[in-house]
DNA sequence: TCCCCTGTTTCATTATTTGAACCATCGGTG
DNA sequence: CACCGATGGTTCAAATAATGAAACAGGGGA
């Protein structure tokens, strides 16, 4: 591994924890030394990736992050166009609505509206999703290319419930199905009493950018239901889709002047 | 310098760049070799904090990037208590308001409202407002500590117009001025036709994390008007300073359990 | 006072990074 | 259509930078 990956592996630790980390334990969690651990902070923070808190010593998350994902949102405004296509499916099912974007080989939540039922299915942000346990990784997958798919499916299959697809045969025959039928099911692939449907967003030249989904509790989940919401879901990326199509948000890269 | 430092330099020439950026242009901006910088590119791919485009094989900013911001922005909410004091500034004074954010070693804008005048100063978002040259900057080192502007008068002055301070003494009694007075004068000193006042805004610990700033053109100065914003621009900053203050917007570092 | 935990520094060892040279591919052009 | 000049991508020995054990420093609590 290299050295620029174990230091973002230390931001990402940083991420996961919900309060600032002191050295010897980052170095615990990371696994590295502590002198190299203090040395990639002390570089992080350089950079304004990472900050230390004076008073007790602890490291977090720097304003340099906030920047660039500033900067990455004026370019690439999938949170505006998903947004309201999440709400409004919210509105119409009452049960909690997801995008997630593809990032680093698995599907980030990045934006949420939870259902206002009593029994609902709540998402953290920034929850990573396994492409080949939920329904967004499904969609995700069958709007790929056949090359990804098998990628993915060279991947160790980590299971979840009894109903996670355990082998790159079950994951294939879902993937088709998915294909065919226009969205994805989960029957509680990734957790126990959650169901969900979804579709993938498409982003320039039609490769998939992220997905949509509807989750709900798997008391709540009927044939019916998931036929309307799997439909739902389905018009709604498309429609985000051919938005972020449209108007051409990356620009095209040009050569050197 | 170290590997991760040059890694991340190639991030923030990609977030100058307001396109996606080829193998090549990239090393050559960043004056590293080819394939070097293809090497620091893919891990950062790998991570997700760059991303390159299929088609035209051009990198551009990953979606890490925004999971990252907005955790940071989730745990240390400066935004959102910034934003209706400028906004309520911008109302009152019909100038440039904008509020930066101390990051690596400079002041970066992190949120502006442009004056509606047809002669306004207009400010990039994520530009960086070097501190000893402009109203941010003097501010900002007026709430810091003796040991913090010591180190900063040791760097390299930068000169922009003929109002910018060359040396440390000049730029002390810059600081000292602007700690009698509660609040920071620039005359054009980093933009030539530009004059600004500022405050900064300290977080936990009375530690300056940030400053919010009037800019105008010189053309409307006079010494009315700057004692007039100037103290609009104190009492707003000491407010949402106060209210960063109070609320303990970053959690206390808890020791390893 | 002592002890333990944390942060910091050092430096020989080691593994990673480096970059010149190379290949492959594309698009324009005489 | 072969050539040229771009580009992105790859290789591997040489050089450099990263590593981590160990030792030091400092602070807080028992």
């Amino acid at each position: 591994m290299g050295t620029v990956s174990k230091a973002l592996g230390l931001i990402e630790l940083l991420r996961g924890s919900g309060h600032p980390l002191g050295l010897t334990e980052l170095a615990r969690l990371a696994g590295f030394d502590k002198a190299t651990t203090r040395r990639l902070l002390l570089e992080l923070a350089a950079n304004g990736y990472v900050e230390q808190d004076g008073e007790s010593r602890g490291y977090a998350l720097g304003p340099a992050l906030q920047m660039l994902g500033r900067a990455r949102e004026n370019r690439f405004p999938l949170n505006r166009a998903i947004q309201p296509a999440v709400r409004s499916l919210s509105e119409l099912t009452g049960e909690t609505v997801h995008a997630t974007e593809y990032c680093a080989g698995s599907l980030a939540s990045i934006f949420t509206v939870e259902s206002g039922k009593a029994n609902r299915v709540i998402l953290e942000h920034g929850q990573k999703l396994p492409l080949h346990a939920t329904a967004s990784g499904y969609a995700f997958l069958a709007a790929s290319s056949d090359a990804f798919v098998e990628s993915v499916c060279r991947r160790q299959f980590e299971v979840y419930t009894p109903t996670t697809p355990t082998d790159s045969n079950a994951l294939l025959d879902i993937v088709r199905a998915t294909r065919e039928r226009g969205y994805s099911i989960s029957n509680q692939s990734m957790e126990e009493g959650v169901s969900s449907v979804a579709a993938a967003i498409r982003g320039v030249g039609g490769k998939p950018v992220g997905t949509m989904a509807i989750a709900m509790p798997a008391s709540r989940v009927t044939p019916d239901v998931i036929r309307e919401y799997g439909e739902l879901v389905r018009q709604s990326a498309a429609q985000v889709s051919a938005r972020l199509f449209g108007k051409s948000t990356v620009q095209p890269f040009r050569k050197a002047s």
